[in-house]
RNA sequence: GGUUCGGUAGCUCAGCUGGUAGAGCAAUACACUUUUAAUGUAUGGGUCCUGGGUUCGAGCCCCAGCCGAGCCA
């Protein structure tokens, strides 16, 4: 392995502290007491001589992440999980004795940007008045080999040396969260949105579940699914595109009401928007409808974005989206007609392809009826769809676990929730008719065989399921990482998950092994 | 899949018409006991993404490929 002229220095410094009988990585707990962020919070101080009255002996723990040097004396920024904060280091006070080697050498030539140390000292303000951690005390608890990216801040809070390499960024997020505070913030608030619509739901009563994302079947959405293979019991699994057909059989099992967090995972294309595995929150709710599903949402959404941000509205590009319910209803073909001024309520299939034909709409001789429906809609009113909209009542054709309208022919008690031009949410009063889910499947299985690859597949034990009896119910799924992406600010999927899917890079030394 | 842009020091980036590679930060050395994008002086650091081609000569031009970002489908 080639080590540039730092990791080489750096390694050279781990030998130099072990020559000086300092374990640089050491097996004993710290006893961390503060954070850098609560002392910075709420330090008080004596106007006298400067020392905090309420912090008068801290030990923190975090990297080196600055250092500026003074000769006797050095200031240096400590980062812990909550933050940073200066720590002023005098050479006669971490070594008081004949041997100043303790500062000399360890502190300013061996510790590197980097490394974790812990401090032990008594909080003080400088003359300049920042607030800093004089040090009495310190421990070397782990080196850092490699050189991190070195981004400063000016008294402006402008950014300078920027780490922002997107792909440097994804590769090694690792070091994109240690440099760069706002993207740490990012992912605290995807935690805290999904803690608190946990607690949403937890206080609906609804209890959290796991359903298998290993599937002999791949039911319950229209995707490309991932395959694998079980080696016992030799044979195929699919990765869930969706937990739906296990949530209801759940509510047949008689719990009657179920939520789950998970990862979905489609072999499909990648963009701005789509990984392929990504987190939904399903849940379902026996006895309830979707009128009821619609006045649920409104709440959760309102109440999580008001736990996260303190507020219920998001600013996007030019647009100031607010989640304060209630929002909009549209009936699908009220939207149709309002965004194109096309009446398409009673086409029929061969009238819709006309109609996307004269849209400039591709068209496929696959598509069936409902898929028509949805391309016109997705293509000329989704994205003009910028405030919370739920878009209800689709045609039959295109919803196959969906419960034909109570009073509307052709048509099925399901909406989507639209916001800021794209898909946020998909529910449904759920199909609960065993005989009708049965044709459904049928209907999907004539669409395969026109060539719809997407069209869903039947699933018998789900039937049987249906057939011993499912209370009426509403179900959801939520996209978690597209909320996020709203609450953020972000275009890109790939800014709200941790470790976005990458093609493998090349090491040189793989390469070297591949060619021989 | 199509298309545009990018890949140069640990990081962020310059690099002229094709003439043997540069800055800031980081690193190394020295000075400095309340600084803060610390400062001052000096020093070192490169497979210019990979492979071909054109040329006396390629970071730059041409071809193919790899990786990434954006736009379109």
């Amino acid at each position: 392995m080639q080590l540039s002229e730092q990791e080489i220095v750096r390694r050279e410094n781990l030998a130099a502290i072990r020559e000086m009988g300092i374990d640089p990585f050491p097996a004993a707990l710290f006893p961390v007491t503060h954070l850098a962020a609560d002392i910075k919070a709420s330090a008080k101080f004596d106007e006298e001589d400067k020392k905090s009255t309420n912090f008068t002996e801290v030990c923190l723990a975090g990297r080196l992440m600055a250092k500026r040097g003074k000769g006797k004396a050095s200031f240096a920024e400590l980062q812990d999980a909550s933050g940073r904060i200066q720590i002023y280091v005098s050479r006669d006070d971490i070594a008081p004795g004949e041997d100043k080697s303790l500062y000399n050498t360890l502190f300013k030539k061996l510790l590197d940007l980097g490394d974790f140390i812990g401090i032990k000292g008594f909080v003080f303000k400088t003359m300049v008045g920042e607030i800093s951690v004089h040090v009495t005390d310190f421990t070397f608890l782990g080196k850092s080999l490699r050189p991190l990216p070195v981004v400063k801040r000016d008294a402006d809070g402008n950014v300078h040396d920027a780490f922002t390499n997107p792909e440097l960024r994804y590769r090694q997020r690792y070091v994109d969260l240690t440099v760069n505070a706002e993207v740490r913030d990012l992912f605290r608030k995807r935690s805290r949105l999904i803690t608190s619509m946990r607690h949403f739901l937890d206080e609906k009563g609804l209890m959290e579940v796991e359903t298998p994302i290993l599937q002999p079947i791949h039911g319950g959405a229209s995707a490309r699914p991932f395959g694998t293979h079980h080696n016992t019991l030799d044979m195929p699994l699919y990765m869930r595109i969706a937990n739906e057909l296990y949530l209801k059989r759940l509510i047949v099992g008689g719990f009657d009401g179920v939520y789950e967090f998970g990862k979905m995972f489609r072999n499909e294309g990648m963009d701005a928007t789509h990984n392929p595995e990504f987190t939904m929150v399903e849940f379902y709710v026996a006895y309830k409808d979707y009128y009821w599903m619609m006045e649920t949402t409104e709440q959760l959404l309102e109440h999580s974005i008001q736990s996260v941000l303190g507020e219920t509205t998001v600013k996007v590009g030019d647009h100031v989206i607010d989640f304060k319910g209630p929002f909009r209803r549209l009936t699908m073909y009220d939207a149709i007609k309002e965004y194109t001024g096309v009446d398409i309520s009673d086409l029929d299939e061969d009238g819709l392809r006309k109609v996307a034909k004269e849209m400039h709409i591709e068209v496929e001789d696959s598509m069936g009826k409902g898929k028509l429906i949805d391309e016109i809609f997705g293509e000329k009113v989704e994205g003009l769809l910028i405030q919370p909209t739920f878009i209800t009542d689709y045609p039959v054709e295109m919803s196959p676990l969906t419960k034909k309208h109570r009073d509307k022919e052709g048509l099925v008690e399901r909406f989507e929730l639209i916001v800021n031009g794209k898909e946020l949410a998909n529910a449904y009063t759920e199909l609960n008719d065993p005989i009708d889910q049965r044709e459904r499947f049928e209907d999907q299985l004539r669409l395969a065989d026109r060539g719809d690859d997407e069209a869903m597949v039947l699933d018998e034990d789900f039937l049987r399921a249906l057939e011993y009896g499912m209370p009426p119910t509403s179900g959801i799924g939520i996209g978690v990482d597209r909320l996020v992406m709203l609450l953020t600010g972000q275009t890109s999927i790939q800014e709200v998950l941790f470790f976005p899917q990458m093609r493998p890079e090349k090491r040189k030394e793989e390469k070297e092994e591949g060619e021989a």
